[in-house]
DNA sequence: TTCTCTTATGACACCGATGACATGACACCG
DNA sequence: CGGTGTCATGTCATCGGTGTCATAAGAGAA
């Protein structure tokens, strides 16, 4: 392997410079800087990170803890998923930094959090990230010695920065394409409130109808979300079956995420309702598995996870390099809306509104 | 941070001495020993990888390449979700190594695998590990310079060492336990034989009807994957009409996988069967979202990702430590059945044979 | 007793980069 | 024309481990 020693006999300079042309800390003159730049070059050289890192004492390690230090005792969810669509974001993101991830799990026990975080402080961690299951709040412990720190798919009391999924955009971007598509009636399936993204979707659905000038209507809202405990099929089948005996009955069903539209699939199935030429359904997260095997493909709206990784990792590197555009408040990341065959198109899809739709 | 040589001046010996206290590379007396481990507890040390790395000039890296090399243009299935838990098991056993991964992406473009290995290679990687999004047969670019490389959920012509799912014995494992469940007309829903695990889960199927003693019927096996393309659920819909108006039905239909199986639950939903009371349903994957959100929640075979990866990542270590222990041939991981409410147990399951089902 | 030979330990250089400091060449100022 | 400042570059030490070689102390052999 090529050395910095090696470039610098090549080049005929001295290694110092070298480091220089590298690291641009100190003008070079022109011709020097292109024969270093050609004995680069020529030698395939690639400079050792172990030596820079050793004589900067940065040790290029950002610290990540996954698991659940959730406020409400939630029963963990075990899939895991999210996490590590946002992990490879902040992967992919940091290994151009030249940065190494250290991965931790505390395996959903909030206690290890405390010890995690030490752990990492201990072998110089320059930033550490927190990426929760879902979006929710968090407590975590306090970071004495000024290390940064980011959260990813969660948030704090304490305004620690954050990346947070654009649930209220989302279903906003969602509810505005079911109104252009000419649904008047959205009959919404709502997750419970006391998660952020069953707030924050709501919100988005109001909004979205207020926009589109049609007045909310509290009999096509109801929250059938049970934390996953049993009784939730039957919950979804009585809301459901209470909404289409109404006088004037939702043409289109939101779901409160995909895995309560695959669900609501099944159930309208099992009525004997066609999806979607008798009534459409919608979902939120685009879990693939879900929704593109799901028959008819389910429409739905991107959880932008590998997007939000990337974010995390660039605004936790702009922390550590100390940049002076630090943002504030939590960034928010939106996903684009999956128009799937789910959802009938009830008159011409009118195209210049069509364009609005956010496609990322 | 505590270094070496604090950890020498505490203890009352040479830094020198510390190292072969850390690295047992030459004898050192008992009571020195002590001494300097009281003095390491004392300090938090911990060594720096920088300088270890450094000065035994190794480069402490491993190079990880996804994406899609296939041997067969296959339509590159979107998903990747397999790779990320291979991903994850890897990291979690390399970081214990103190070897750092770098992650690279072929985005599904075959020619980018050379320039990528390339590259890594430059890097001084001290391995390489080839992770397919499904078990399939792969041709990689050889390594020339005898940096260790190994294959997972994958394998090719030459021998190289793969880790793969063992798909047969997971199949067997299931078909097993559902004779042992009082089921004796088993139908069988197959993947694509082009792929390996369309293949080994079909044997593995057999094998088990052989063991129980169960005639093998070709009416009850049908291949019902088009390769994601339309008109699947269309061929699933006819060979499951066709199987239950045989004289002697199935009791069971198992599928090639979770995802067939989620288009099963809504066939027999539509033709007004219940799940699992008239007819019982199994998959393959263990694909979470869908098995436990389905209702029934799916009886299926984990795909043990996560410990390929633990294994991809311990196989290699040993390559790398040069162990004269080396496998030869391909490491088979095996999976365990997930035994979930969507099959009926015909009689009362006979426990002693409950027992030999496979639960790692 | 003296001469190996092993065991236990230290001294020192070195891995490859970069920070601190020094130096030489000009340019510009009064 | 000497003084001062900037630019371009070099010298040297240093980061924290570990390989090489040296050395001291005791064990066993001749």
């Amino acid at each position: 392997m090529a050395t910095i020693y090696d470039v610098a006999r090549i080049a005929g300079v001295s290694p110092k410079t070298v480091s220089r042309v590298l690291n641009g800390d100190a003008p070079v003159g022109q011709a020097t800087r292109e024969a270093v730049q050609a004995a680069i070059a020529q030698l395939d050289y690639v400079p050792s990170n172990a030596a820079r890192m050793m004589r900067s004492q940065r040790s290029g390690l950002i610290g990540l803890i996954t698991g659940a230090i959730s406020m409400s005792p939630e029963p963990t969810q075990p899939a895991g998923l999210p996490e590590l669509f946002i992990v490879q974001g902040i992967q992919k993101s940091l290994a151009n930094s030249g940065m190494t991830l250290m991965i931790a799990d505390t395996g959903g026990v909030v206690e290890k959090a405390a010890p995690l975080i030490d752990t990492f402080l201990r072998h110089r961690v320059e930033g550490l990230i927190y990426v929760a299951e879902y979006h929710q709040k968090v407590a975590l412990p306090l970071i004495s010695d000024g290390t940064p720190m980011i959260l990813a798919n969660c948030f704090d009391d304490r305004g620690t920065p954050a990346i947070l999924p654009d649930d209220k955009r989302g279903q906003l971007d969602l509810v505005a394409r079911l109104i252009t598509a000419g649904h008047r009636r959205i009959g919404y399936l709502t997750l419970r409130p006391e998660i952020a993204a069953g707030r924050l979707r709501l919100e988005g659905y109001r909004a979205a109808l207020q926009t589109g000038g049609i007045a909310y209507d509290a009999a096509l809202v109801e929250n059938c979300d049970l934390e996953g405990r049993d009784g939730e099929t039957q919950l979804l089948w009585e809301a459901i079956d209470r909404m289409l005996r109404l006088a004037n009955p939702p043409t289109v069903f939101c779901c409160g995420n995909d895995k309560m539209a695959l669900r609501v699939y099944g159930i309208l199935r099992s009525m004997g309702r066609k999806v979607p030429t008798e009534v459409s359904v919608a979902g939120y997260d685009n879990y693939r598995v879900i929704a593109e095997t799901l028959y008819p493909p389910l429409t739905t709206v991107d959880l932008p996870y590998t997007a939000m990784g990337v974010r995390a990792a660039q605004r936790l590197m702009a922390m550590i390099s100390g940049e002076a555009r630090e943002e504030k408040g939590p960034t928010l990341v939106a996903g684009p809306v999956y128009w799937r065959d789910s959802v009938t198109e009830l008159r011409p899809a009118n195209v210049s509104l069509l364009k609005s739709v956010r496609e990322e």
